[in-house]
DNA sequence: GCACCATATGTTAGCGATAACGGCGACCGG
DNA sequence: CCGGTCGCCGTTATCGCTAACATATGGTGC
């Protein structure tokens, strides 16, 4: 029993019902629990597939079935901390359904996605998570013709191809610069990455630089980084930044790691924040509620953009189709230690 | 040619075929790229499979080959920012072999892991990377029936199923324990988490207490948390201690987020670090590079460990397969400036 | 006693691809 | 001019499982 298949030759489910003494399809109907079968056959097709150590074969299940239990979900990276968080939330959603996310990375790159995507599809998922709402024409056309049930997430400033759940982000940037208008500060800097295929960043931008436009304001500075540890960036750049336009009186960051950079080095330089300078990010990473000081930032709602979207898959997946939703979350400042109270 | 695929009927082989007018046959040797196919008959094949949007169907082509280009990648969790880093590190190194991870997560638990490896077993993966080395007898067993290399990764402190690929982390616990011997301290606390299924967090502790036992020195306290954001936890963790403890004029703390937070905590607060109290933590985040006082840690060589897994794996689905082997990584002091200078 | 139904099991025919082998010109050397 | 080899492509038989239908078997009602 310690090594109950010697021969190598892989278990199949003839092998059960032969050790079991009943038909092949008896023996899927125990593993699948589908069907009647009688309890006393039951148990002795569990018993042999136990002490076998018989696996089934989910691939001939699933092409003879036509039915796949996986749902595709497509991220750009797993380590701007973002994407793990709206993954588990989707895994913890999907956890009862009996489907199951199989992730895929896309490193930011368009046609990386477009590989990825068709890869996945490849494999006839019950589903697909995408992040973004700017694809290939060719990716595009794939999400289309998929015949399964899409859901685009993170971004709700565009064209989607059927449900799409997130938040605005050009709101979202729209709404830090009016909060920082009204809590006085007029010479504002920004600091990013340099990533043209982030278009969430660029959006967010765009938001906030049309926010300070409506008060008569533009960007006194900008400054865009791309890799290296984002804390140590935050650093650099922030510094970089205040000695050549000492005259700033606010720092917008396009994500909270550079932001946290940024606190750290003002407070290591005994800047008064949010006195002197105020200071402001984007994500509500939990991560750094343990600061010193409250960095203000903006709730990007990760958590329940994930949920949503494993429920619009998993509602879709189990009564038939029904037409695309948009699901638009509000981004909640959370205003910190960093801005001035007005 | 907007929707070539109107009759919401999959596509398949047989349409392909149809379109281009040759056999099957013919359209799968040139969708693999294999055989002999002349130039006229695959540029005919491809332009028919491009604008149909035919995406083949691995499950079959699975069933058939026998031979499926995926890699099981079980570990515990996203969001301890160890994991992602090692998953991307094996990404990065199986890009081109062909293969393709899918990730598995278990939460730390032995149940889950088994649930998990059962589901991932089952659609026959060309091998496994798996994290750490206690798994449920089941889950052991289904390794080794499974006729596929296995890896476990992360830790080298027991017996493998097959090959391994990780650390001591006892020795590491035991190195740490000597450098704080002979940095001077004596009267030593540690923070952790409390988690009986990390098993290595549990074998560095034990490995650190041997290490102080062989100088004759005791923990003089300890402090577990579970849940929350580390680098709050780590805050409050040590203020705890130290207010509990106040002689202590040393932490070491079994991950650097809470690391971290400990440090931040002594900067606010005052406390001379290394001159009254020294920090060390654990796993070289480079997430943490910014900070404003570079934490005392060890490298838990995760880039390295998710590179030799893969290709482990790699090197065996190409070859055929050979005996299990053990890779030992040695873990690097990096004592930053939370240690004295001897 | 017989039609009838529910329960429990077996039989048959695919699912969509690929492995293995076979056929058929073309070309080549002797 | 003929056997042999090579390049190209088709035919057939699975791969391991499940949907759908067929088949016992044993009550149940009238």
């Amino acid at each position: 029993m310690s090594r109950p298949n010697d021969s190598r030759r892989p278990l199949t489910l003839r092998d059960v019902s032969e050790a079991s003494g009943v038909s092949e399809m008896t023996v899927s109907r125990v593993l699948r629990n589908r069907g009647d079968v009688s309890d006393a056959t039951r148990e002795k097709v569990l018993h042999a597939a136990k002490t076998l150590g018989y696996v089934p074969n989910k691939i001939a299940g699933a092409l003879a079935s036509q039915r796949v239990n996986l749902v595709a979900v497509i991220i750009p990276s797993l380590s701007n901390l973002v994407f793990p968080k709206v993954l588990s939330a989707i895994s913890d959603e999907l956890e009862d359904t009996g489907l199951q996310p199989v992730v895929g990375v896309t490193n930011y790159s368009p046609e990386k996605e477009e590989q990825v995507l068709y890869e996945m599809l490849s494999w006839r998922p019950s589903g697909v998570i995408i992040a973004g709402l700017e694809h290939t024409p060719a990716a595009r056309a794939m999400l289309e013709n998929a015949g399964i049930p899409v859901v685009e997430i993170m971004d709700v400033d565009g064209e989607g191809v059927d449900s799409v759940v997130g938040i605005s982000h050009r709101r979202a940037g729209l709404h830090m610069a009016e909060a920082i208008i009204a809590a006085g500060y007029r010479r504002i800097g920004f600091l990013g990455t340099k990533m043209p295929e982030d278009h969430r960043a660029r959006k967010r931008l765009e938001g906030f630089k049309e926010g300070l436009a409506k008060a008569g304001i533009e960007l006194a500075d900008t400054e865009f980084y791309a890799g290296g540890s984002a804390l140590a960036k935050g650093r650099e750049m922030t510094e970089a930044m205040l000695k050549r336009t000492p005259d700033l009186d606010f720092l917008y960051y396009s994500n909270d790691m550079i932001g946290a950079g940024g606190l750290l080095w003002c407070r290591d330089n005994g800047i008064d924040v949010p006195g002197k300078v105020g200071l402001a990010g984007f994500n509500g990473l939990e991560l750094l509620e343990g600061l010193s000081v409250q960095l203000a930032t903006m709730d990007a709602c990760r958590g329940e953009i994930g949920k949503k979207a494993a429920q619009i898959i998993a509602g879709r997946s189990q009564s038939g189709m029904i037409g695309g939703e948009v699901i638009e979350l509000e981004p909640v400042l959370e205003p910190g230690e960093t801005i001035r109270k007005t």
